[in-house]
Formats: C-alpha cells, sequence, structure tokens
RNA sequence: GGGCGUUUAGCUCAGUGGUAGAGCGUUUCAUUGACAUUGAAAAGGUCGGAGGUCCAAUUCCUCCAACGCCCACCA
C-alpha cells in the first residue's frame, strides 16, 4: 500500500491545506504566463512533465480590479469562480495565459465610505485640508487593497501577481491624464457652464448613471403669474424665473405670447416674459409652465433655444441647497425673509405668503412625479448650473455601437446587446468633474482672468492675459473616466510586450451592472485612444442574492461573506456553489446550504482517492491488465464526458459544464462504475483485480483534471498526494502541477 | 412614457421541436464492507393562461395575466 494513504484516513479538511496549495502555485511562477513551462520539440521540459506543451496562442483576462474600500463580496467571489475557471482552462489547454489582477481607488464610492468612517469619529472631510485627506484616504484603500489582494488569494486566484496594477499608480495616473489632454486636442472633451446634478449631502456634481429615479408624490402648487395660472412643484424657485412658457399652438395663451406681464415675486413687481416652446404640454397642468433655467434641466434647455428673448439664468439656490437671493437681490428687504433658507422650508413659507396675498389658488396633493436623487444618500438631486469637463460622446459612441453590431465585441447573453445600443444610441454627454479629492485630479489650470490651460505641469504664466496667477481645477475625473481605460493602461499601452501580446484581450468578464458605466466606456475610450477595441467578448453575470432574492448590501444586513464561508466550507464549495448556479445575465442565489452541498461533494471525493488508493497492489506493476467490456464502455464514455465538458466550457455555459462534472463523478463514477468495481477488486485474480484498478485509477485521473478549473485546491492537493497519478515513465516528478496538465 | 426579462417538482433553478431534469426537502429501506458530509429506491409537475404554426410545442409565433428590472428632462 503506497505511503500516501494515510494522509486520506482523514477527513478532506480545506482549511488546513488551501493556503499550502495556494502558495505551491504562487511559489511555481506557472500564474505568469512568461514562466509557464515551454515544451521542447519532443519529450519532456524539465519542470513542466511531458504532457504539458505551451502552445502560442494566448489568452488574457483583466480583472474588474475590485473597488478598494472594503472586503470582497460575493460579487467578487463569482468572478474569481468563473474567470479563474477560464483561466485555469485554457492554461491546461496549453494556452499562454494571463489573468491580470488590480484595485480601483473607485473616487466617489470610497469617498462616500470615507466620509462614513470620519462621521464615526465626529469628523467632516471639508474640515480636513486635501493633501492630509488625500493621504488618510490613500493609506485606508491601500489597507483595503492588502485585505481584498489576500482575499483573492484565499479563493485560489491564480492570477500574475507581478503584473498587478492599481489605478492610482504613477504611468496609470499620468497616462490618464494624456488621454484627457489628448481628447481637449481634439475637441471631445469641453468645459461649459451647464446643469448639473448636484447632491447636497456629497457636494459634488454626478453623471446621469449616479442619479436614481423613485416616483413621489409632491404638491403641485397652482399658482397666479399676473395674469396667467400656472403650476409648479418647485415654489421655492420663483426666484430665478426668467420667463413663462407655453406651446405656441396653445388657443388659450395666443394673445400673451411675445409680450411681457407683470408679475408679483414676493420680493417686488417684474415683468417677465411670455414665450413659445413646443417642450411645453398644453395639458399639463394649465398649459403655462414658469421657466427657471438655473434649476431645471427643462427649463434650461428652453432657455437655450430663447436665449435672445429672455435674460440670463438666476441662480437662486446655492451648494448647500438654501435660497441665496442676497447675492442677486441684495438691496432688497423683503428678500432678506428667504434668505437662507432650506428649499423644503422656503416652499411652505413661500405657499402661506402666496396665499395670503391671493396668489394661490389650490394645491393638488396627489400628483405623483419621478425625482431625481442621489444613488448613494437617496437625497434630492438639486441641478445647478456648473461649469464642468463634459466628454463630447456621439463620435464616441459611434464606432463603440458598430464593433458589437459587427460581431467584433460579442456580448454574453445577448440580451444585452438591445439595452447597450439602446443607451449607446441615446447617449448623453459625460460629466467626468467630480468635487471630491480622491481621484485623479484634472491636468487643467485655471488663470484669474478666465484663460483655461490643459496640461500636466503648471504653466509659468497664463496663455491669454500672461499673468501667473493660475491654479489647478481642484475637481478630480470620475472614477470611470480611468478605469474606463484599464484595458490598455493595465497591459502597459503603449510600448510593452503584454500591450502587443495581450491587448485585445479574450473576455472582460464582469456584472451586468455596470454595462454602461464600465463596459460602454472601455469600448468607447478604447477604440478612442488605442484605435483598436479592448476585448473580443463580454460575459455579463448576475448579482449575487441571498435566499429571498435580495441583493446583499450593508444597509439590509443581509450580506453573507465568501469569505467566512470559505473558511468554513473551504473555497473550492463557494466557487461550485456559485458557478453551479449561474447562467448568464440571470442572479444566483447563493445560500450556505447550498454550500455545504459542495463541501459534501468535496468530501466525496477525497474518499474517493482513499477508495481507489486502496485497492492498489505493488505487483500490479508488472501485469497488463485485460479490460472488460464494460471497462472498455466506461472508457469511452469518458472520452464522450470529456467532450462534452470542454465544448460546453468553450461556449462558455459554465454551468452545465459544472452540472457534468459533478454528476458524472458522484453518480457515475462513485455510484456505478466504482460500486461496480467492487467484486473484481476482491477477486483472488490478480489479473482482474489489477484491470479494475487501473480503469478506476485512469477515470479518476482524468475526472480530476476535468474537475480542476472548478474546484482547484481539492483536486491539486489529491494530485499531488498520489504520486501515481504523476508518473512519468515510472519516475515521479514531484514538481509537476495539475494547474498545468495536460487537459 | 419607452424597452427588457421572468413564470418548469414543496423550495432554488437548469434544459429541450419528439411522451420532463438537477440540488435541497419529503417518504421507505440499507450500516463493523472507501465515504452517514453515505448508499438503494419512491412520491411529487396537464413546463402561468388563451390561441396559432407544425406529423409533433414546455421549447417557435401572437395575445393576455402576474411579478421583476432597466432607461427616460413633462413643470
Amino acid at each position: 500500500m503506497p505511503k500516501p494513504l494515510d494522509k486520506f484516513n482523514n477527513p478532506y479538511n480545506p482549511k488546513e491545506i488551501e493556503d499550502k496549495i495556494y502558495r505551491l502555485w504562487e511559489e511555481s511562477g506557472y500564474f505568469n504566463p512568461d514562466k509557464l513551462p515551454i515544451s521542447s520539440a519532443k519529450g519532456g521540459s524539465a519542470s513542466g512533465g511531458k504532457n504539458y506543451k505551451l502552445k502560442s496562442k494566448n489568452f488574457c483576462v483583466i480583472m474588474p480590479p475590485p473597488n478598494a474600500n472594503g472586503a470582497l463580496h460575493f460579487g467578487h467571489a463569482l468572478f474569481v469562480a468563473l474567470e479563474d475557471l477560464m483561466i485555469r482552462y485554457q492554461r491546461m489547454r496549453g494556452k499562454k495565459t494571463l489573468w491580470l489582477p488590480g484595485a480601483d481607488h473607485a473616487g466617489f464610492e470610497t469617498q462616500t465610505v470615507f466620509d462614513k468612517k470620519l462621521e464615526k469619529e465626529g469628523r467632516n472631510r471639508f474640515q480636513i485640508p486635501r493633501d492630509e485627506l488625500y493621504r488618510e484616504i490613500l493609506e485606508f484603500t491601500l489597507s483595503n487593497k492588502k485585505t481584498m489582494e489576500s482575499q483573492l488569494r484565499k479563493l485560489g486566484a491564480s492570477c500574475d501577481w507581478s503584473r498587478k496594477k492599481f489605478t492610482l499608480d504613477e504611468d496609470i495616473i499620468s497616462k490618464t491624464q494624456d488621454t484627457f489632454i489628448q481628447m481637449y486636442k481634439d475637441g471631445l472633451v469641453y468645459r461649459g457652464k451647464r446643469l448639473v446634478n448636484w447632491c447636497v449631502k456629497h457636494q459634488t456634481g454626478l453623471s446621469d448613471l449616479e442619479v436614481k429615479h423613485e416616483e413621489k408624490t409632491t404638491p403641485l402648487y397652482y399658482i397666479k403669474y399676473g395674469p396667467i395660472i400656472l403650476a409648479t412643484v418647485r415654489l421655492e424657485t420663483k426666484f430665478g424665473d426668467t420667463a413663462i412658457a407655453v406651446h405656441p399652438k396653445d388657443k388659450k395663451y395666443k394673445n400673451f405670447i411675445g409680450k411681457e406681464i407683470e408679475i408679483d415675486t414676493l420680493i417686488g413687481k417684474t415683468k417677465i416674459k411670455v414665450i413659445a416652446d413646443e417642450a411645453v404640454d398644453p395639458d399639463f397642468g394649465t398649459g403655462a409652465v414658469k421657466i427657471t433655467p438655473a434649476h431645471d434641466f427643462n427649463d434650461f434647455e428652453i432657455w437655450q433655444r430663447h436665449k435672445n428673448e429672455i435674460p440670463h439664468p438666476i441662480e437662486v439656490i446655492d451648494k448647500f441647497g438654501k435660497l441665496n437671493l442676497l447675492e442677486h437681490f441684495s438691496e432688497n428687504e423683503e428678500a432678506k425673509k428667504y434668505h437662507g433658507l432650506k428649499i423644503l422650508e422656503a416652499r411652505k413659507i413661500i405657499a402661506e405668503e402666496m396665499e395670503k396675498r391671493g396668489l394661490l389658488i389650490k394645491i393638488d396633493h396627489n400628483y405623483k412625479h419621478n425625482a431625481a436623487l442621489c444613488y448613494k444618500c437617496s437625497n434630492n438631486l438639486e441641478p445647478r448650473l456648473m461649469s464642468q469637463w463634459f466628454v463630447k460622446t456621439g463620435p464616441l459612441a459611434k464606432p463603440a455601437i458598430e464593433v458589437v453590431k459587427n460581431g467584433k465585441i460579442k456580448i454574453i447573453p445577448e440580451k444585452f446587446k438591445k439595452v447597450y445600443f439602446h443607451w449607446m444610441k441615446n447617449i448623453r454627454d459625460w460629466n467626468i468633474s467630480r468635487q471630491i479629492i480622491w481621484g485623479i485630479q484634472i491636468p487643467a489650470w485655471f488663470c484669474e482672468c478666465g484663460g483655461i490651460i490643459v496640461q500636466k505641469e503648471k504653466p509659468k504664466k497664463c496663455v491669454k492675459c500672461s499673468g501667473n496667477k493660475i491654479e489647478q481645477d481642484p475637481d478630480v475625473f470620475d472614477t470611470w473616466f480611468s478605469s474606463g481605460q484599464w484595458p490598455y493602461l493595465a497591459l502597459d499601452y503603449p510600448n510593452s510586450k503584454d500591450y502587443k501580446n495581450f491587448y485585445p484581450t479574450d473576455v472582460m468578464e464582469t456584472g451586468w451592472d455596470i454595462l454602461f458605466f464600465w463596459v460602454a466606456r472601455m469600448i468607447m475610450l478604447g477604440i478612442y485612444r488605442v484605435g483598436k477595441i479592448p476585448f473580443k467578448m463580454v460575459y455579463l453575470h448576475g448579482l449575487v442574492r441571498d435566499k429571498d432574492r435580495q441583493k446583499m448590501s450593508k444597509s439590509k444586513g443581509n450580506v453573507v461573506d465568501p469569505l467566512g464561508v470559505a473558511e468554513i466550507y473551504g473555497a473550492d464549495a463557494v466557487r461550485m456553489a456559485l458557478i453551479m448556479d449561474s447562467t448568464p445575465g440571470n442572479d444566483p442565489i447563493i445560500s450556505e446550504d447550498k454550500i455545504r452541498g459542495y463541501r459534501n461533494f468535496a468530501t466525496k471525493i477525497w474518499n474517493i482517492s482513499r477508495f481507489v488508493l486502496m485497492n492498489y497492489d505493488q505487483k500490479f506493476e508488472k501485469i497488463k491488465p485485460q479490460f472488460t467490456k464494460e471497462d472498455k464502455k466506461n472508457l469511452k464514455d469518458l472520452i464522450t464526458i470529456h467532450k462534452k465538458i470542454t465544448k460546453d466550457i468553450e461556449g462558455l455555459k459554465f454551468h452545465i459544464a459544472a452540472h457534468s462534472i459533478y454528476h458524472y463523478i458522484w453518480h457515475t463514477f462513485a455510484d456505478k462504475i466504482l460500486e461496480n468495481s467492487k467484486p473484481r477488486l476482491r477477486s483472488e485474480n490478480i489479473i482482474e483485480r489489477a484491470a479494475a484498478f487501473k480503469v478506476n485509477l485512469e477515470i479518476f485521473s482524468a475526472a480530476l483534471k476535468l474537475l480542476h478549473p472548478f474546484m482547484p485546491f481539492i483536486t491539486e492537493e489529491i494530485w499531488q498526494n498520489l504520486p501515481i497519478l504523476r508518473r512519468d515513465s515510472g519516475q515521479v516528478k514531484n514538481k509537476k502541477m495539475l494547474m498545468i496538465e495536460k487537459w
């Protein structure tokens, strides 16, 4: 009986072996494509064994860099399971395989996490000097990053740590800024005073994607503006009204169009013009609408169409969401009454005052409309006029639509193609300025004369006025502006070997929830900056839910820590549970019961090892086995299952492949083949015994290989402990690993 | 207001143009025999509803219903 059997007399304990196995892999260097053993023309190589042949083909996946502001959650575990599966499979196929790990500083996301931390400490980011705050967040982020890296190791990610990247690495910062500068030169970014979704709590503007809409019931006020009655929910913006708009064909107001009417503004009397615009719905309210271009997206657009007729926008709400009337009406005693009021307070007081003056006709309390909220804090967003940097997306979107349409980039599942096209076709310019400090500062310089210089270094003097009172734009890029360039930045574009070898990458595997935020931007920016698509295929996985179908979130308190359950049941069990349950685009549901089931599977495999091995006899070595008809059929079936699993993995049907190997090992191999071999294994006839053993061993060996991409730890551990599986012309090559066995 | 998706066994979900599958759960049986984190077996579904195409539909088409999601500047 071979020695390693002792090992299998103890129950399988993932905790004991996983770290050890990971170290073995990592130290082998095989995560690094450059260190994969190269086969000589014929025969074996020194370290790789004769079966492994590195083919010239490359295979590359860039890891979606996790936000380094906390621990890994199940979403991360899912991408590890899927990407590691692809990577391990391709590596075993003999491809030069690179899985490039990274981490994202995650600008606004991390800023909000850090804000909460500060809040607990009784501090506030607005009181901390920029440099100091940046240093603190950097420290916080790097420490999280370190934790995540060790967690990725625990999950078994076979990524090349020698190539890891962080979105705030110097070269990444520099190249991200280069892209901005180039886009500025090409007229693809512009600075514009535009309405921006402003979060009063977070004190920053957001992009359209960061706005969440929610239906709310809000009082709709019918008020008198001179002879016209109109409906509005936003009484408090009335001080910023610059016009009244009606539909050009609305007969009710035909005689008013183009005329000025006198209104009582509560802080005096003024005249505003009635204009006609198609955007006004004559059937809503009274068909007349007040125009406040500084605080409403519609009104802003109407103003742009009527610039010559009506005054410039008047801003009456400040960045804290309070009325700042004294900026415009400083001489006005009445304005003091409203100045400094928060929006809702102001609304109430104005309503009372208007009622007093007989200007409030009625209030509709059942009016429902979609409110724009901050996706992080759910507070109402306040549209504010601000100078921000915008990416002109139209020219970028066109080729990005084309490459998906013509199949150069495949999206899986296909249903997301439609979603992608719809978004791309209706794309709006992208606000990339964020009023936070955590991120890559925008390489733009403002002179007090109003001149703008776009470059990295501080200009000595202003190109416009030759003055030297120049300050850098305090804003940072939207984090997606840097992560949107990730594929080529992570591969050290433009001069590296990696860029030449691995760009475009083979698969971009990520969650469907960031199709617009990330995938779409990578496609646009990749084509723009590099002239080539960033990846050939997009594989979108679902969002991990708990057993009540709820999205896991900290605020709901239903977050299951993948590392915690991996600690108990093993990383293999966690991975298998995720893959078995994950069809592309559908949300997998994870529960401890499920994971426990796959831990049982691991135990089963462990016991199979023991059983196969305990029937070994040294004397078999000299015996030529005689396979029965049954044996031959089993070996033939093995080839069939191998082919099927291969086909399913190639077709990205990982869950089907996982089911196949699971079912085969447990219910075909263990329950049938092994059970049926028992009589022969106990036979007096050594030839019969040898044959039965040989068949079992051969099938088991093949099954371990097939299972390895799904459950890498236990398969490798068994492989390492069964030298009989690793024989090479009778000699055991101890260094050989299952990880680089031939598929 | 547009668009998308889901509806299959008690639960969670796969799958397929040719008399329905898995895991978990349930029931019965088996135990000094590799493994109770086990094995053998069983019960359980008119594949949301109504039409249509087809020799044949759970699978393709149309409509309906329920649920869910995404996008969207109607005050």
